[in-house]
DNA sequence: AAGGTCCACAACCGCCAATCC
DNA sequence: AGGATTGGCGGTTGTGGACCT
């Protein structure tokens, strides 16, 4: 006997979504905050899975997503990180805020693991030290590796605290800083659709849309005034204003914040830029002390579980 | 030009854990 | 305490565009 699904499969639209759909979506967490899924569809009369909309959003349209062409330093990052955390694409993602797990994962199979089994090809004797997820290297989910990155995490966190003191004024350089903190609708649409549109025409194509309905929808004196006083926010045109208003977007307070994946580019740019940690995992020559630091991790960090 | 294949990515599915009642 | 509900996660699939023959 299986779990009920989350949703009458009854009417429910599946499939990609429309232009029209994410205004919807947006609007509507504009207003309310991402959170009750449950009651979205309901309350919106979208006829989606409440999943479906929350995937939506934190996949595609929740600001702060960066999207397109990894750069190489996101590319390190992933490589080292999944050697080390294994297919933890969440964890993963919590490391470089501005990427969905979905995206990393995406990347990961369409463009790393064969990278990366291209490399191994030509060095299969050495045992290579990127592995997919479920190899040897990849532990198996448990508590303990869960465990694990929390203590990861913790430590992270530690470093950053100590380390911010002396370097809290460089945080502007922070390489977790690069996507502006302000947002405006137009800066949403111009961002998303550039991206989609160095990646699929059918969404450069739907960000089209969405460009033209949102400047539409902006214009309706209604939906302006709606936006503005629902939630103190402006979808306004308006740079300063708007910029304001989707820092507030931004900023909503949701128990997704507890997780780092959600940090808002603001709060990811108060963290620390480059934990000791982050530094190894930049670190071209890591290759070496890899080894040595996964042992020094595991040791450490399930030392008090056993 | 047309058909076939490959590729990238959005979306879906099923499971698990946390939370609610 | 325990069943129901909800959200999160990772694996997988479907689809449309690009490229090749």
């Amino acid at each position: 006997m299986g779990r009920p699904p989350c949703c009458e499969k009854i009417g429910i639209k599946k499939g990609p979504w429309t232009p029209e759909e994410d205004i919807i979506l947006v609007s509507y967490i504009q207003e309310h905050g991402p959170s009750n899924w449950r009651s979205v569809p309901t309350n919106t009369g979208l006829m989606r899975c409440s999943k479906s909309c929350r995937l939506r959003w934190t996949n595609y349209l929740r600001p702060g997503i960066k999207r397109g062409n990894f750069t190489d330093h996101e590319e390190k990052m992933i490589i080292h990180l999944q050697a080390l955390l294994g297919n933890r694409w969440a964890a993963i993602a919590s490391y470089l805020p501005q990427r969905t797990d979905n995206d990393i994962k995406n990347y990961w199979n369409t463009h790393l693991k064969k990278k990366l089994a291209k490399n191994q090809s030509g060095a299969a004797e050495d045992g290579g030290d990127y592995q997919d997820g479920n190899s040897s290297r990849s532990q198996p989910k448990g508590q303990w590796e869960r465990r694990l990155q929390t203590d990861i995490h913790m430590a992270k966190q530690a470093l950053s605290e100590a380390l911010s003191l002396s370097k809290s004024s460089n945080n502007n350089n922070n390489v977790l800083s690069e996507s502006s903190s302000s947002y405006d609708a137009s800066k949403f649409v111009t961002r998303t659709s550039h991206a989609a549109s160095s990646s699929s025409s059918s969404y450069a194509s739907s960000y089209e849309n969405i460009s033209k309905l949102l400047e539409n929808w902006m214009k309706s004196p209604n939906s302006c005034a709606e936006m503005t006083t629902n939630s103190g926010n402006s979808f306004s045109s308006n740079n300063s204003e708007a910029d304001h208003g989707f820092d507030s977007l931004l900023s909503f307070k949701s128990d997704d914040e507890r997780k780092p994946k959600y940090l808002s580019s603001s709060e990811a740019q108060q963290q620390v830029p480059l934990t000791l940690l982050e530094k190894w995992l930049f670190d071209d020559g890591a290759a070496q002390c890899h080894e040595d630091l996964m042992n020094m991790s595991l040791e450490e960090s399930t030392s008090g579980l056993f």
